[in-house]
DNA sequence: ATAGCTGGCATCCTTTAGGTAACTGGCATC
DNA sequence: GATGCCAGTTACCTAAAGGATGCCAGCTAT
């Protein structure tokens, strides 16, 4: 029988990682939702506009989504009207390196793009 | 006139990188990829191993994609049969701490999970 | 000779992400 | 009393991503 390759293994255990990072934070929007509401960004009318080109059907599914996955929290005030207020979770932040670094490697990808 | 806000534009210039790093990277494979190829795997076939669940048709459509954002490199050597050979280039090393943050925090998530 | 490997391509189909537009109910404003 | 803001929801639709299957041509190992 073949040697387990231990290499192989330790590769697709990797990929198995980044496949569940993915599916948290995959689509085009996710990222951005959570730039916006983390910098303070809390009423739902107000992320519509930080985000541009997002439609309120899109965005109130993705915050639904980002809900489930513990990284915003929804509160409702019982105001009058009700006052809803959308802010990254503690959780959240563990996320912060991770976008920092598209950030910066998207500004470095753009600028390299117009130097061409 | 209403000032400009700084803040706000800062953000919108930010989200705005992350976008385009999105428009490189996004979807399910793109990252895998890479991890795969980077590690040394080169052959058609062999990244397909070692992406699980890709097929043919999406694996070449990524590599294209990739391959014209300057990420991996395919070389054709003039053998019979014709070999083909997928290497990530230079730049692509400047993914390699955003795709390891990823990885890192997929793990770690994952973990968080199985605790709940 | 025949089975299997290589690097794909072609065709067809399903699924999902995302977009458009209209609408709600309660309040404030003009 | 009409308009507009808020925080969404609903129904419908398109485009893109992804999946299944079959195939080719040239080589190799059995």
């Amino acid at each position: 029988m073949p040697a387990i390759q231990p290499d192989q293994a330790a590769v697709a255990q990797q990929i198995r990682h980044l496949q569940d990072t993915l599916y948290v934070v995959n689509g085009k929007w996710k990222l951005p939702i959570l730039v916006a509401v983390h910098q303070g960004t809390s009423r739902f009318r107000d992320i519509q506009r930080s985000v541009p080109g997002i439609t309120t059907k899109v965005l109130s599914a993705e915050l639904k989504a980002l809900e489930q996955n513990k990284l915003v929290v929804r509160r409702v005030y019982d105001t009058s009207p009700p006052t809803v207020e959308y802010t990254t979770s503690p959780y959240c932040a563990t996320l912060q390196t991770l976008i920092q670094e598209m950030i910066a490697w998207g500004k470095n990808h753009h600028d390299r793009l117009r130097e061409e």
